[in-house]
DNA sequence: GAAATAAATGCGGTTTTTTGCAATATTTTA
DNA sequence: TAAAATATTGCAAAAAACCGCATTTATTTC
């Protein structure tokens, strides 16, 4: 069998499959692995296809994107984003909420973060799902269009049966003295049993959304550990939060 | 044997089998390596061939094999999705797996239909998610990396507890005498129960899978009730399959 | 038709490509 | 963390390609 022939028929078979295997290349062709390895490589290189140990993936397998649009508050939710990571450690379960500033966080975690993602959220799957080390655990229910998350009995009871370490929750309003508020009646309903569910709850937020208000309460100040804004923690729009005891970065 | 008559029989011999071997061709024609070098030589500046180290390919090898494969597999898989719409009607409960067809299928959706999908697979969901008026349900478990499906226990049972008015399943290997195969366990597993779980099993497929094997088994050609490919449903590829009371679209 | 010229072929020696193997390192998995 | 699977690297043997040249064969020219 003639190399180019070989490496076609390669070709053929990862556009068709999506996925092949050295080992039964190498069985099906009767060359050596070695051989196949080398012919993955040249493809590889030529970008035919992705390399991986143990054989190849197509190119086209790997390309979810989720469209990168929203520039408000980019730069701002990127330093909320970089403080926030810094929180998780190996081996830990995290659940998080949806939002883009959890999308930050979800882009900003380091390549070899060894940790358990809980989420509703699917942008946020979608995000974790593309690291390298992370486990992700989707809590199935029906989807919300409008949060993009998924709402309802089935997804709450889930968040039950869990204690994570942390909890990441990007929030919409924040006062000292009703607390979190937000606007979607489910969005609310899985927060709270987040919160619950939860050893230590972070909360992330641009710093506008500070002492404003929203109609469906979710929870007192007191209940959130730690409080993430873009501001220095000397801020003195902070000061409040950090006398009642919540800790501030 | 003079040299045109030589090379016409080369030219013959490729575009009847694809490839030549140069000491084959060689011994045939009793004449030197050499010779049939400068033929190959010759014969492939004029485009007639493309010589390889060993011999030689017809184009139609390597033309055909990758740069506009991938964009005939591209438009057959969005044939594939536009037959396979037209099975969807409004208020119909639809199961749906995960893959590159199925992802067509969901972009190939009506705008205005009303249903509700449920799939483990997150590309999918991404996409259903983003149509204006279908709703969408998720299996929640946790999320294989290379499937980018949810995968396990309770994906398992969460599937168990439906039944589908249609189910979507986008193969990898289809035989008369094996059926369904797959290649990745924990997928088969979800199929499986998906096809359970359905009034009605519709697989997707290109015709190149057709008549392949992967090495584990998900169900027999017997449980589909519709399978559709991009081929005209008179294609006597099909033949077997609707003889065997298979519905061919 | 014969000589001159050009083209084609084969051959020996050298270089390059391809391949498999063995030893070592790395990654994956249990 | 240890064992298994897969990768990497260097190397050597075999196959194929290349190069120059001599020999043969075909074509042109006188």
């Amino acid at each position: 069998m003639l190399k180019k022939e070989r490496q076609a028929y390669i070709l053929h078979q990862v556009n068709l499959h999506n996925k092949v295997l050295s080992n039964s290349l190498s069985s099906e062709m009767e060359v050596s692995e070695d051989t196949i390895r080398r012919d993955l490589q040249e493809l590889s290189v030529t970008g035919k296809l992705i390399k991986v140990h143990g054989g190849a993936l197509s190119h086209s397998f790997n390309k979810i994107s989720y469209p990168i649009n929203d520039i408000y508050a980019q730069s701002d939710k990127k330093i909320i984003a970089n403080k926030a990571v810094t929180l998780i450690k190996d081996g830990m379960f995290v659940l998080t909420g949806g939002g883009t500033t959890i999308i930050e966080m979800a882009r900003a975690l380091p390549p070899v973060l060894h940790a358990t993602f809980v989420s509703g959220s699917i942008p946020a799957v979608v995000e974790y799902m593309n690291h390298p080390t992370i486990d992700v655990i989707v809590l199935g229910d029906k989807v919300s269009k409008l949060s993009k998350m998924t709402i309802g009995a089935d997804a709450l009871s889930k968040i039950k049966n869990f204690k994570a370490d942390i909890c990441f929750l990007g929030i919409n309003a924040l006062d000292m003295e009703h607390g979190i508020t937000d606007n979607d009646w489910d969005v609310v309903q899985l927060k709270q049993q987040m919160i619950m569910s939860s050893q230590k709850v972070v909360c992330l937020t641009i710093s506008e959304k500070i002492n404003t208000l929203q109609p469906i309460h979710v929870c007192a100040a007191n209940k959130i550990d730690i409080l993430i804004t873009e501001l220095d923690h000397h801020d003195p729009l902070l000061q409040p939060y950090m006398e009642a005891g919540i800790t501030v970065l």
